[in-house]
DNA sequence: TCGCTGTAATTGTATATGCAACTACCCTGA
DNA sequence: TCAGGGTAGTTGCATATACAATTACAGCGA
């Protein structure tokens, strides 16, 4: 019998496990972005957090966290890997504990000259996965957000 | 003007990125997961291993990096700290190239000692998602299978 | 002003991921 | 039988990710 309730177990999570259909997808997709973006030297992760500091001028880490639902700890090392690109440059500030960041102008022609990238990309993302996973996307971001969230 | 540019763009790749929705859910969802495996010492990325291994029986790596849109530099790491665990073996061949891997017995186990976390975290994200959300991925996977995939 | 509590970020450690280069092996044709 | 081309996996390297522990600082209350 513990043979049967395995083989049912495995049919289940084979047949319905939403993280293995997201990591797949992720997978896909995140590749697709990254080689339209290696031209530039960017990875999609990266430009994403170009975009969220670009958006607000001078970024706190941990708001950009919250927006992104990206732990501290990770965004840390990914800041550290921009400075030192010098895409990215640390903003002073009263509090002594806040590390603001924000673009340098190096950061913003990199922006600029990776958007047709970008766009490749979103295009065959869009063709891959149909027109309506924004929309279906957007929903259940906005659903995640409303339901509560811990991170 | 470039700076124009520079906020045009920056609010297209923020209002509708693909990949940026796509690697938020993935995070917020693979730590849903992660959270509930926590106490069985096992992350859904390796569930998932186990899962493909349980379904094929005698597993060969390009075939489940095939399945799961997976790199096969990323499965052999992947698979090698899971043989380091006692959960997978591998299985001699005539092929002296192949290196077809198999669940052991404590792998099984732990895969059945492991199920009703999962299905505490699949809960969770359904919730958290919304009911259609399987169905959604499915079509997508389905589509992305369809219009053909390079690796 | 001193100590306590809480907050912001970094650092140590482990896993996941992919590209490029490499190794080991198979098979086929001359 | 052996040389070439192709296939299956592994290894070197870089990045992404998160948890736990730590550091550094702010702010409050006695």
């Amino acid at each position: 019998m513990s043979a049967n309730q395995l083989q049912t177990a495995v049919d289940t999570i084979a047949g319905e496990c939403i993280a293995v259909r997201l990591r797949m997808l992720n997978r896909v997709v995140t590749n697709l972005y990254d080689d339209a973006l290696r031209p530039f030297g960017l990875k999609i992760s990266q430009m994403n957090i170009l975009v969220a500091a670009a958006k607000m001028g001078t970024a706190r880490p941990a708001e950009v966290c919250d927006h992104l639902h990206l732990d501290v700890s990770t965004l840390s090392r990914n800041v550290e890997r921009m400075k030192a690109r010098g895409w990215l440059e640390v903003v002073p500030d009263v509090d002594g504990r806040a590390q603001p960041f924000r673009l340098t102008a190096q950061g913003r022609r990199l922006l600029l000259k990776a958007a047709p990238g970008w766009e490749k990309a979103q295009q065959q993302a869009e063709i891959v996965l149909g027109d309506g996973i924004v929309n279906q996307l957007n929903q259940a971001i906005r659903r995640l957000n409303t339901v509560g969230h811990s991170r």
